[in-house]
DNA sequence: TCTGGGGTCCTAGGACCC
DNA sequence: TCTGGGGTCCTAGGACCC
């Protein structure tokens, strides 16, 4: 508490164009957007600065990006590059602390109090790691630099792309003050709404809020609130990249069609069990709570999870729990858009402590079958009902012409 | 033109135990 | 059998992040 601190926050522009536009050219400079690649439902996942001075946002219709920017350059999602990419950047940035917290792919914090005993060293720092990120990946990035986690993450947000933003204590309070609440980190459109009830809209204004007031809304985090509101925040940069901090694999899809046909259904609940059962063991974990998520044509979601005895990680057991959950309450009611399969409370995969009983039969079976699709490919092996599926065109039946096209070069 | 997929964390109610 | 209170675990749902 108290004394002098240095986080910076990187944060990757447009990430996955950024990505595309590495290999292909022709993306850039140009209005491009990539989109998820699962079904004719697709939305804008990333769209670059170009396209969004066409009003194309994140999560947009693909059909709506369109109509507002005809001449957008479209792209198919791939995930892999961007987890690789993802690696290098981490890769990257940890030589430059010991205090790197990975907060999603494609954002970092890194405590550089060590390095920059004063703000014009933290300002040195800041744009040295943008130009070890530009240089070493071709990729651009903005960073804020702060006294905390909270104005660091504000700052690099507040310019892009290829932003620098130093904060420094003393401009703290001017740098929040006339910005919505919206800016911090944790206010979403849910809480923004309730606090616009209380007359509250600006940082300034939630910092200057009745604790009390706040405490009997919000409860524990009232307080918070009216803390983040002054630019107060004393959380650490965490080590936050170690497997232990893994809580819940999971996968989810939405159908290219509405269906509540039960073999359908039993298809794809299988192809997500396989998908959660890989990771689980590539990862070296075991979890013992099965969740199962549902959403109805209506986007109605429902969650049911259940409790084993033991921790698995193979696609039978996940799948024999995922079948019971999604019969529990009969037949489903109306047409299903979306099934999700997800294990957590995960424990680190016994090594070899099941040879010999029914458990490391399973696990032994499962690992061939991994080995196999290592050297064939990722749907090489798989359940009968996976490969039914398959057959059936379920998966990628509705996907876009122009999509598919670009999947197969 | 109906709205993705990967997560984390918090809360609330009920079961169960002492 | 008109009954208090505390603790823990489990499940469901929702807010929030990128």
């Amino acid at each position: 508490v108290g004394g002098h601190r240095v986080v910076l926050h990187l944060d990757m522009n447009a990430f996955f164009v950024s990505v595309e536009r590495l290999g292909n050219p022709h993306l850039r400079g140009r209005p491009a957007a990539v989109v998820g690649d699962a079904s004719r439902r697709g939305i804008v996942l990333t769209a670059s600065y170009e396209a969004r001075a066409f009003g194309v946002k994140t999560a947009m219709l693909l059909a709506e990006a369109r109509a507002l920017c005809p001449g957008l350059r479209i792209v198919a999602s791939n995930p892999d590059k961007y987890q690789d990419m993802s690696e290098r950047i981490f890769e990257a940035v940890r030589p430059l602390s010991d205090r790197v917290e990975m907060t999603s792919c494609d954002e970092a914090y890194l405590d550089a109090t060590h390095d920059a005993p004063d703000w014009s060293a933290a300002e040195r720092a800041a744009r040295d790691l943008q130009a070890k990120i530009r240089g070493e990946l071709g990729l651009p990035c903005s960073v804020g630099a702060a006294p905390n986690k909270l104005l660091a993450k504000t700052a690099s947000e507040s310019k892009k792309p290829d932003g620098i933003t130093v904060v420094r204590p003393e401009d703290a309070a001017g740098f929040l003050r006339d910005r919505p609440v919206r800016d911090i980190c944790g206010v979403g459109a849910r809480l923004e709404e309730q606090l616009a009830g209380l007359g509250v809209r600006t940082c300034g204004q939630l910092g200057a809020a009745d604790e009390e007031t706040l405490y009997a809304r919000f409860g524990i985090w009232g307080h918070w609130l009216k803390r983040m509101g002054n630019g107060v925040d004393d959380s650490p940069v965490a080590r936050l990249c170690d497997p232990e901090s893994v809580k819940s694999v999971g996968h989810s899809t939405t159908f290219p069609r509405n269906t509540r046909d039960p073999e359908v259904l039993k298809g794809y609940l299988m192809w997500l069990c396989e998908k959660v059962a890989r990771r689980l063991r590539a990862g070296g974990f075991a979890g013992r709570t099965v969740s199962l998520t549902v959403r109805y044509a209506d986007f109605e979601t429902v969650g049911r999870q259940a409790g084993l005895r033991e921790a698995v990680n193979d696609e039978g057991a996940i799948y024999a729990a995922c079948a019971r959950l999604l019969e529990k309450p009969g037949p489903p009611p109306r047409a299903v858009r979306l099934l999700g399969v997800s294990v957590s409370s995960l424990e680190r995969e016994p090594e070899n402590r099941f040879l010999f009983d029914e458990l490391g039969k399973r696990r032994r079976a499962a690992a061939a079958v991994d080995a196999l699709n290592a050297r064939f490919g990722q749907t090489a092996v798989g359940r009968a009902r996976t490969k039914t599926a398959e057959r059936a065109g379920v998966f990628k039946s509705a996907m876009p012409a122009f999509l598919r096209r670009r999947d197969a070069r």
